[in-house]
RNA sequence: GGCGGGGUAGCUCAGUUGGUUAGAGCGUCGGAUUCAUAACCCGGAGGUCAUGAGUUCAAUUCUCAUCCCCGCUACCA
């Protein structure tokens, strides 16, 4: 299944703008997508090398109301701080550019509209828990109640985290509101889905019968998907952060923050492309257009199946990734990386920290990369690593490569020669010839 | 709970379409050298390949069960 492919089409996971990124981000996806890219365009290829901050999302909203400020301030914030500390990094983006820019906002309006104008949602009234003191329809996570389980009464209206028991809102015990603590109704809420179930087939034969060279996390976790049986998914929520659903009947609807944050690989092609005076479309809609998604493992569904679901069901050329290499995650001294709890190396703050010291990161996170498996970063490795391998090996190779051609060549590379004759003629002085 | 991925030397990872002594880097131990930076170079030790059972002439590699880690679980249970 060799193609041939006359240009490249790299994206990386939109970070989520609540927060600054860590080392975890860059070990399962940043480094590696810059990695590629670096290496594509040594080879001379052609490529488009996509980035940005996903600013939707309940949690923006909520992180904005804790802090008294607008989510827009949210988003402002982190978004400059990761845009900065890539930069600062060396990521070598095409764009890194953010969700709500107005041509994202166009574009994923645009997207769902015609989606919705050709029939391709379905409409389902549902009811849901609603918080009258804020006026607003809530998420699973921030309906908090009793559990039936084990009687924890600080559970999670999708989880229990005392029993670790999987709950919908509607079984907790007294549910009330994360945010106003206010006991919440019921009321009756309209929203679109896209049936998923109809791109089964389609999805079995472009993956699984395609694409069996996907990685085992990937290629495992999209068949059992496909064989579970796909659903209808929402992709509309009531929210008044987001991009706004494009239909009459729609207030204080936006589009759900994962239908519309993958858009933001393409709107962010569309910036860069009217930017340059280049024409988006050769990169979204030709045959011999590579793309390739860069992801943690824990965002492979959306990119293998809700993603793919979505352009094929746009229709008018869209491509589909070519590989979606997903990469497990980095701890951190044996322990999980968690920003709630702060405990993260935080990439602005290493730059701060460590100044001019980039590719001793970038090349600890490459040297125990998160491949196959959960990997473990810690400060002595990162310490030993430097000082033997990059210091001691590496740095001595490079100095005795300067000082013996300054010695014995008058700081001149000396020509080719055959080095299979020299090695036969002699043997002492060779054996520094030869490294 | 269900499903997916993973559990291989002190550490971080390769590998095995089943087949005699399981690999690398770093660490560690020993040696050599002072030609290159506090280096480099050479050699050794170190693993019941998570656990138990099964299939097989032969399993770390296949099958089943168990344990542990991580992810997903779609407003389906």
């Amino acid at each position: 299944m060799e193609k041939n492919f006359k240009r490249y089409l790299i994206t990386t996971a939109l970070p989520y703008a609540n927060g600054p990124v860590h080392i975890g981000h860059l070990a399962g996806v940043y480094v590696p997508a810059d990695t590629y890219v670096r290496y594509l365009r040594m080879k001379g290829e052609d490529v488009l090398f996509i980035g940005g901050s996903d600013e939707h999302g309940v949690p923006v909203t909520i992180k904005a109301e804790k802090e008294g400020v607008t989510p827009q301030d949210i988003v402002d914030r982190y978004h400059e701080m990761i845009k900065k500390s890539f930069e600062d990094f060396g990521m070598s983006y095409d764009i890194y550019s953010r969700t709500t820019s107005k041509i994202h906002h166009a574009t994923a309006a645009e997207f769902f509209e015609k989606l919705y104008k050709e029939g391709k949602f379905i409409e389902r009234e549902t009811e849901q828990f609603f918080d009258p003191e804020r006026n607003k329809f809530l998420s699973d996570r921030y309906i908090i109640g009793t559990c039936p389980k084990c009687g924890n009464d600080r559970a999670y209206g999708d989880q229990c985290e005392k029993c670790g028991s999987t709950l919908s809102p509607e079984e907790l015990i007294d549910p009330h509101s994360a945010i106003s603590g206010a006991k919440l109704v019921k009321k009756m809420t309209k929203h679109w889905y896209l049936p998923l179930e109809q791109y089964e087939t389609w999805l079995r034969q472009w993956i699984l019968e395609g694409h069996k060279e996907w990685k085992t996390n990937v290629y495992g976790q999209v068949k059992s998907w496909l064989d579970g049986g796909l659903q209808p998914r929402a992709v509309t929520r009531d929210l008044d952060w987001g991009v706004p659903v494009p239909v009459k009947d729609a207030q204080g609807k936006v589009l759900y923050v994962w239908f519309d944050a993958p858009i933001g690989y393409i709107s962010n092609t569309k910036e860069i492309c009217e930017k340059r005076g280049d024409n988006w479309e050769k990169w979204w809609k030709s045959e011999d257009t590579k793309m390739v998604h860069f992801i943690g493992k824990d965002n492979i569904v959306f990119h293998c199946i809700i993603f793919p679901c979505m352009l094929k069901a746009y229709g008018d050329g869209f491509i589909v990734p070519e590989n979606v290499p997903a990469n497990e995650f980095l701890n951190l001294e044996n322990d999980k990386i968690s920003t709630s709890r702060n405990w993260a190396v935080w990439l602005h703050e290493y730059l701060q920290e460590f100044p001019g010291k980039q590719d001793i990161l970038r090349y600890v996170l490459t040297a125990n990369a998160p491949e196959t498996k959960d990997n473990n970063f810690t400060w002595k490795d990162y310490q030993d690593r430097n000082n033997n391998e990059l210091l001691a090996i590496f740095g001595n190779f490079v100095n005795r490569i300067l000082v013996l051609t300054h010695k014995y060549y008058e700081g001149a590379v000396p020509a080719l020669e055959n080095l299979n004759e020299r090695l036969a003629n002699s043997s002492k002085t060779t054996s520094s010839a030869k490294e």
